[in-house]
DNA sequence: AACGAAAATATGAAATCGCATCTTTTGAAA
DNA sequence: TTTCAAAAGATGCGATTTCATATTTTCGTT
């Protein structure tokens, strides 16, 4: 047998190269936290958090969801959007029906004030999303959200 | 003048049209989340929390980093980052050391045992990684991280 | 040098979160 | 029709997170 060294022989065949520039889960993760910063700003000084800005724009899609779905969608966990449907029941935004066909289940509507701040504020996360876009170099920021929608679709395909 | 009627003059000229599934920051947050959610599970299995884990590996590609800096890598806040050094500092996988040339400064180091973790389970990710990668139809996962790098880049060019 | 503003990190206290578990309800099998 | 596992949501509680601010150190002005 000859003595090629083989990758193994090195300590690390990728000594000091950096991992994370080329990290898919770290791109994905940054790249979200990076064009989503500005507009959790505007949804904070529209006296929201975050998550609840959220709720509001899956009710908007799709009222009267149940809550285990909601937090699916809400990317939060279930007893976590329990509390947060509390507080937004309690600040008039959404408000709770039991489903008649089966009582364990809880369907969460927007009220009227809910439905109106969902609105305005979508139309605000429209108007900043078109600015977002513009802002990215020819076309990447429309290419790259094609290929969310695939990608998205295909990872939620396995549940 | 002609009575064209124009957008303005129905309620919404989106009625019906869902929001999400079209809005970028919503494909961001949510392919981040499903395509991240196996290897946490992982992450966690080997008695680390997510924001541990993107420290180590911050550290790896680039030890000693001050603790500002290291936060918004590790996407946290500063005074949060401060309180996980402290937890992986008394489990001996980071030490702190002050910085000579400004000693407002803090700077972060991998122990040796830090090292270790983090060589065994960024292994671990980019086994992971490629597994993921192939899952994907047709190149669109390699596609996607070819654009995202090209719109972290740029958003983070802002700066 | 003395001063004040700004930067880097740490910390106290209140709010929030997540895990485990509880309750209620359903569905299905025996 | 009884029983039992599973599903949906709520809740107690310890741990974490965040916000505001304190502390220490540096830097640029005067």
């Amino acid at each position: 047998m000859g003595n090629h060294p083989r990758l193994q022989d090195r300590a690390d065949s990728r000594e000091g190269v950096p991992f994370l520039p080329d990290y898919v889960l770290f791109l994905l993760a940054s790249t979200s936290a990076a064009a989503s910063e500005e507009f959790h700003a505007e949804v904070r000084a529209n006296g929201l958090r975050v998550p609840e800005w959220r709720v509001l724009a899956c009710l908007s899609d799709a009222d009267g969801q149940m809550v285990t779905r909601l937090a699916a969608l809400s990317l939060m966990e279930q007893s976590r959007l329990t509390r947060i449907i509390d507080q937004m029941d309690a600040r008039g935004l959404v408000e709770r029906r039991s489903d008649a066909a089966d009582r364990r289940r809880v369907r969460v509507f927007l009220t009227p004030a809910g439905a109106d701040l969902a609105r305005r504020m979508i139309d605000k996360a429209r108007a900043h999303e078109t600015a977002l876009l513009d802002r990215l170099p020819g076309g990447s920021g429309r290419e790259l959200k094609r290929l969310l929608r695939v990608v998205y679709r295909e990872l939620c395909a396995d549940d």
